[in-house]
Order: C-alpha cells, then structure tokens, then sequence
DNA sequence: TTTTAATTCAAACGTTTGTTTGAAACATAC
DNA sequence: GTATGTTTCAAACAAACGTTTGAATTAAAA
C-alpha cells in the first residue's frame, strides 16, 4: 500500500475541512494538520487557499461531469434516432451525481455538501467554476430534454429545471436529514433506491398538467 | 422618520453580511461599521456572535412559520370537514415564504441566502433551530398531507417531501440564476407565478405513479 | 436636581488568520 | 562522487479576528 502524495493528502483534508467549517471557517492549519503536511505545503503546491478550493472543486466535477454526459450518449445510441424516454434523460443527469454522492472513495457526502454550500457563496471564481461546468452539461442535455417535453414552453421548462436542481442538490447534499425527519423510515444510503425515488418525482414534476 | 434603533441596525447589517460572507467569513467589525455602530454594542445586546446570528433568524423564522399554518387552518377552515386540495396544501406550504423570499422590506432575497447557506452549516445550535422550527411545521402539516395523497407509502412519502423542500429551498435561495440560465425568460422578480410554477411542479412530482 | 440605570464609546486583550522566508532534506542526473 | 532541481520544514510576518474593559454619555426615576 503506497501512501499518497502530499499533494492528494491535502486536497482530501481540505475537502473535509471545507465542507464541514465553509470556505472561510475552514483553516489552513487545521487543514494542513489534518493532513500531516507542512503547513506551507499549501503554498507551495497550489498557490492560495484560492487556488486550493478550485483544485477541490475540479478534481471531483470534471470526471462527474464527463460520466453524464457519457451516460446520456449511451442512452441516445441504444434508441438509435428516436428520442431518448424523459425517465433516461433524468436519470442520466441525476443518477452520475447521486453515485458520486454516496461513493465514499470518491469524497462522496463529504464532497456534495461543499458543493452545496458552494453554490450560494456569491465569490466570483467559484461562481465562474459552477456556472461554468452546469452549461456545459446543459447544453448537452437540453435537445434530449425539449424533445421529451414537447408541451412545456420555454418558461415552464426552465423553471422545472430550475426545480430539478433543487431537488437534486438537496438530496445529494443533505443525506441524514431525511432518516431524522422520516424517522428512519427513509435509508439515503439505499443509493438506487434513492435515484429511482428521485427520478420518478421529478418526471411526475416535469409532465405535469 | 425615525431611525431605526441600535438592536435593528445590527440585525440589518449581520443578515446581509452572514449572508453574503457566510457565517464565518463576516467580521464583527464589518458588520458595526456597516451598521454605524460600536464593535462592542454586539456583545451588548447579543452576548456574542453566535447568539447573534440566532437571533437574526428567529427575528423572520418565528413569524414566517405562524404565516404558514395560519394560511393552512384559513384554507382548513374554508372547506368545513372536508380534506383540502393538495395544490392548497402546497400553496399553504411554499407561498408564504416564497413571497417573504420576494419581499424586500423582510430582509428577502438576503435572508434566503442566508438560510439557504445555514441549512448545510453543521453548527449544533444552528441546526437545532431549524430543524425544531421544521418539524412545527410539518406536524402541523402531516395530517393534511397525507390525506391529500392516501396513494403515497410513507418512504415515498418523506421522500418527496425531501424533494419538496430542496425544490423550493432551492428557489428561495438563488433567484437570480434562473434569470441568467434562461437567458432572461424567466423572471424570479414574479413572485404568483413563481409561486404557481412551483405549485404546479411539487403536485406533479407528489401525485407521480 | 440628584440618583440610578441603560447605553455607547475608544482602546486594548490574547488568538488566530493567510502568507512568506530561507535553510534543510530529498531525489535525480551527470 | 558532485551538481541540480524538487519538495519539506520550522519559524516568523503583519493583519484581522472575537471578546473584554472601564470610563464617558445619555435616558429615566426619584
């Protein structure tokens, strides 16, 4: 078993330490501590705590990204010309982020609430960095989309989207939340289940009226 | 006109800065000097930052929620012993803090980030407020759920209201991404068709299979 | 007016923050 | 071996942090 880099050492601590404390609340000598790094290790390899934070972000979004739009093609090539049913299109945009959410080698909880706490700090790089990366994927998605939708209007389904969004960060973001209010009745660790759950509100939520 | 005193200056000043800067990223100092106070009058009147940031929630939380249920018993009320709606229901639910969301003269759109921005901080006193003020709420709700969807399993059924609550938490939160994402076709600034958009949405998704 | 309480203020407290420095330790090539 | 470039390290930097203090000021009560 080789031990990894100082480099990863400090992108799993701040990953960490980030989504747990925030951008702000988390140290660089808690982070660094927490790796069993120098604590200008940081400057060293990343720059910043700026720098640091778009590292974090990158390592995990690209490669997720990549897998949804992978996913939405394998669904395309195996209807050959015929549009993609609404359930496909939902689950190859939700169920990526969900697996990635519960793949606990991967950063997995810990990864998605950063993200979630992300997208409403208003700092302008990492609003560049989201925004960014959801175009691109929206841009991949919305002709599949629009042709499994044809009677919403433009209003309607960007709002719907917009919805989506919600529903899906929230989940990925917030899993115990929902086995405390439910009781134990709801288990987030039930990775499919959960995408199943997810996408059939959602295509209820989206053919609606 | 009278100016507003000491006590709401502060309030003012930390809603918008926890908001922007997160909890942690908002100095005490820049909040006096935003509000034209002294750095000690927080600890005056609030003991301490954290109790000050308790108590810029509790100042809009406490009378949304009471809007909230007396809007449910209002539509309770209107159909006698009969089971309300589900849209009614929704509406009960999500109107009167979308509109709250919308009002600029309630702290708004500032407020809602900052409660968007809470709901993933593990901070344990933090996290108790909201999730007490939640479950006021839901036990207030649950009967009228419930008997508005009898086809829905209880797993299923807090499932959704999962779903329901980042749909709208979502909404509340980011109001101006939708505008951006849409390319201005969406207007967050329509506060009854947001709110209709989204009712239409969560009944869809609720009611789905 | 005198007395008493409530509020504001400038200044300082000890920590903690992100960042920088220059030397030590390490690896790789000649 | 020496030389070269990369990585780690302890130590220090100035700045900003939350909090405390005690006197000055204002408001209310007597």
């Amino acid at each position: 078993m080789t031990k990894r880099s100082t480099k990863d050492r400090i992108l799993d601590a701040s990953e960490a330490l980030f989504a747990r404390d925030g951008s702000s609340g988390a140290s660089l000598r808690a982070i660094t501590q927490r790796a069993k790094v120098n604590l200008a290790a940081v400057h060293y390899h990343f720059g910043s705590k700026d720098y640091l934070l778009e590292a974090v972000l990158a390592r995990r979004l690209l490669p997720l990204n990549a897998e949804r739009i992978r996913s939405l093609e394998a669904y395309q090539q195996k209807v050959g010309g015929k549009k993609v049913r609404l359930e496909n299109v939902i689950e190859a945009m939700v169920g990526p982020a969900l697996r990635l959410s519960r793949d606990e080698t991967k950063g997995g909880r810990v990864f998605m609430r950063l993200l979630g706490r992300l997208v409403l700090e208003p700092d302008a790089r990492v609003q560049k960095l989201l925004t960014g990366q959801f175009e691109t994927v929206l841009k991949k998605f919305e002709p599949a989309l629009t042709a499994a939708l044809p009677h919403l209007g433009p209003q309607d389904f960007f709002w719907r989207l917009h919805f989506l969004v919600g529903s899906m960060a929230h989940t990925m973001a917030d899993s115990e939340r929902i086995r405390l209010i439910s009781g134990g009745i709801c288990d987030p660790d039930d990775t499919e289940g959960t995408i199943q759950c997810l996408v059939t509100f959602l295509c209820g939520g989206l053919r609606a009226k």
